[in-house]
DNA sequence: GAATAATATCCCCATATGGGCATATGTCAA
DNA sequence: TTGACATATGCCCATATGGGGATATTATTC
């Protein structure tokens, strides 16, 4: 075995600082490929890559028009996203104190003063 | 230049479905390495390296309790994730129209239809 | 049809890293 | 001190993949 293929979900996509700046940009509205590269400040031939990956996870979508292609949000890839992030957020508050962030930060402190440890 | 180091953000430690089962069983409470590895399914020192990883994002603490080491989720750690999305999402309902989504659906469905294109 | 523009692909490279395995490190009990 | 248990590390391998450059593909215009 050897590195796990993960591109095919859309946490692992959004797991890209260059395929975060384009959603970031096609937030924004419909844009083109080249619009894309020259405000990520990269090749377009890798953008085009990243468009890509975008489109399988369904985080993106496009349409044609004329020689240019308009690369917009598909909503329902982000669905996912927010779900997970949602319910897992929701389990957490539902069993941890609120108290708790703040008495292990002191914990953690003391903790590592007294032992050396790095922090 | 070769593939980008990512794990250093939170996202792309997200982006790993172990890594998630992980957090999402972290969610339920403090828990052992051993615990975590026997829910996830995986040799425990493959859990201590996600771990690790899960630390170095602070998107998890732990303590040690005897000879074993307490993990819990690190609320902190997930903010940015959240902020992202909830930016990324009002930029787009700020962007997109509502009816936007069932347009381009209906739309992208004919264009297909009509080119033979693969959907 | 030829030339040009916009994208997508293909090929190649370098490396990050998930996973497996053995071992080191640390802690407690007898 | 010795032994057992809990974790963390180091080493190695296989591969996914980000990035670069050139080329194929498709559409537009003259």
């Amino acid at each position: 075995m050897a590195r796990a293929a993960t591109t095919t979900d859309a946490f692992n996509a959004v797991g890209d600082p260059t395929r975060r700046a384009v959603l970031n940009k096609l937030a924004t509205g419909e844009t083109t490929v080249k619009a894309l590269a020259e405000h990520v400040n990269c090749p377009q031939s890798l953008v085009s890559k990243h468009l890509k990956v975008l489109r399988e996870v369904e985080l993106v979508r496009c349409r044609s028009v004329g020689r240019t292609r308009l690369y917009r949000i598909d909503r329902a890839g982000i669905t996912p996203l927010q779900t997970w992030l949602t319910e897992l957020t929701t389990a957490i508050n539902q069993h941890y104190d609120r108290l708790d962030d703040y008495i292990q930060t002191l914990k953690a402190d003391g903790d590592a003063v007294r032992k050396g440890e790095p922090r």
